[in-house]
DNA sequence: CGAGCTTTTGACGGTAGTCAACTGCGGTGG
DNA sequence: CCACCGCAGTTGACTACCGTCAAAAGCTCG
């Protein structure tokens, strides 16, 4: 696991806000002329990492909050006894730092499945935000809201559904994910990450992950390998996964 | 499953906001002056319901926010084929409604596991709030996200833990929430949940279920009836459901 | 070429699900 | 009043899903 923090070379961000590639980004909604104004002087900074890098350690506190310009990256839980749960995916738009109490140590981790660039933002000026621009105020609760609305439906797979149903599950909704954000290419979503990590994700023991993957593989589901994702049909996945295909609001931003 | 509601007579809320239990609760921080002056305009009226009721039906629109001023509830989500699964439990202090997009359909539903009071609040004038109210607003973000650490570790639970260690944790994070809202009495918390209730939180058939329950009862560590959980010892139970024991931070409130 | 990681395979055991029957309790109605 | 019903909890027998242990095969990288 790569440690090394591309860290920006200083406080002002490489990209000026009103070129901001979430602005044009599909499935998200565009700042007004306000807001960007606001955001460039709350934006602190840029941060690229590669792929398999570790950006936040669990039980470590954070001055920042970081949106999510480009790249895929994992929340993650680690128990005492060194189990470890993945809780869920960041995709471009998602704000990174709001999830715990405000100035408590971290109880996730955040990893890089992707070469990946980040916003930084102040969390301590935070309050800042909610009291200058109501409005991103509001985004950011809306934004937590979705996130609930993620993890609920990781809870449920993990609660009701058997293991090739969770892993299609867990399929389509990357793809859904990867849609909205412009990562998917074709069929194909380009994400890294190994079955032991898709084991962590779905509850299951990586053996058993792997067997059933291999049966999806055969039905002709999916194709999954290491540095990619490809369902030729995804309402065909989403139809054996029981899942229903969830609304398609435009997401806010920071 | 009783369905009736028994709404409020008119708007007027009883209870005047200066007067509001919460205001008093141990585990939560009061409003201000000015605060309160606001949320008296905002709040729209009260709703008290027996146990055992359904307040929210998943798949309708809630023109309303809530927050539960007494009592405990379950947001659950139904999937197409029946299997059901329990989100998570809501106790005082606890904002209803903001889950998911705002003006979706719901996507869950929310029923009294006891004889309940809720403060209904306006959906659509939400962004007042935000606007007139900004620490409010930063206050509606903080419980979002401590919804979603709530959602986090009964994920790991459902990912990582096996059936005893599931019930354990459970019943160690109602105690510790009973705590907090006052509602704990002795070693007891009264709390009305069937076995076919703890078996769709905790992902587990009823059957296994009732025999980890069982196995947990002869180890000493808890007694759980349909009415009430009594702990002995909750340190010896949270240690062998290998959760810590979370932070205290007063909790905020509207 | 060998070290280390990821993936794959086999064999076995344990945890949890299913089916079914029985108990106990409270409410309803003949 | 008590038979009857429905619901929650309990128990047993059997099955299936999933975890663990172990080893081997493929891969990348130094």
């Amino acid at each position: 696991m790569n440690r090394a923090k591309a860290q920006s070379p200083n406080g002002a961000g490489q990209i000026a806000c009103r070129d901001c590639p979430l602005q044009t980004c599909p499935g998200l909604r565009p700042l007004t002329a306000a807001q960007l104004a606001f955001m460039q002087g709350f934006k602190q900074g840029e941060i690229a990492l590669d792929a398999g890098t570790q950006l936040l350690v669990q039980g470590t506190v954070s001055a920042h909050l970081y949106t999510v310009l480009d790249g895929v990256l994992i929340r993650t839980r680690l128990l005492a006894d060194g189990r470890r749960q993945i809780l869920n995916f960041m995709f471009p738009g998602d704000l990174i730092g709001l999830q715990g109490a405000m100035d408590d140590p971290l109880e996730h981790g955040v990893e890089t499945l992707t070469r990946s660039r980040l916003c930084l933002l102040p969390r301590d000026r935070l309050m800042d935000l909610f009291r200058d621009q109501p409005r991103l105020g509001f985004d950011v609760s809306w934004l937590s809201a979705q996130e609930e609305a993620s993890l609920e439906g990781h809870l449920v797979s993990l609660g009701q559904r058997k293991a090739k149903e969770r892993i299609a599950s867990l399929a389509a909704f990357l793809m859904r994910r990867g849609q909205q954000t412009g990562r998917v290419r074709g069929k194909v979503l380009a994400i890294s990450l190994t079955q032991t990590q898709l084991a962590e994700t779905v509850g299951l023991s990586m053996v058993h992950t792997n067997r059933s993957l291999q049966a999806l593989r055969r039905a002709g589901l999916l194709r999954w390998t290491t540095d990619q994702l490809e369902v030729p049909d995804l309402a065909a996945l989403e139809a054996f996964a029981a899942v229903e295909p969830p609304g398609v609001a435009a997401r806010p931003f920071l």
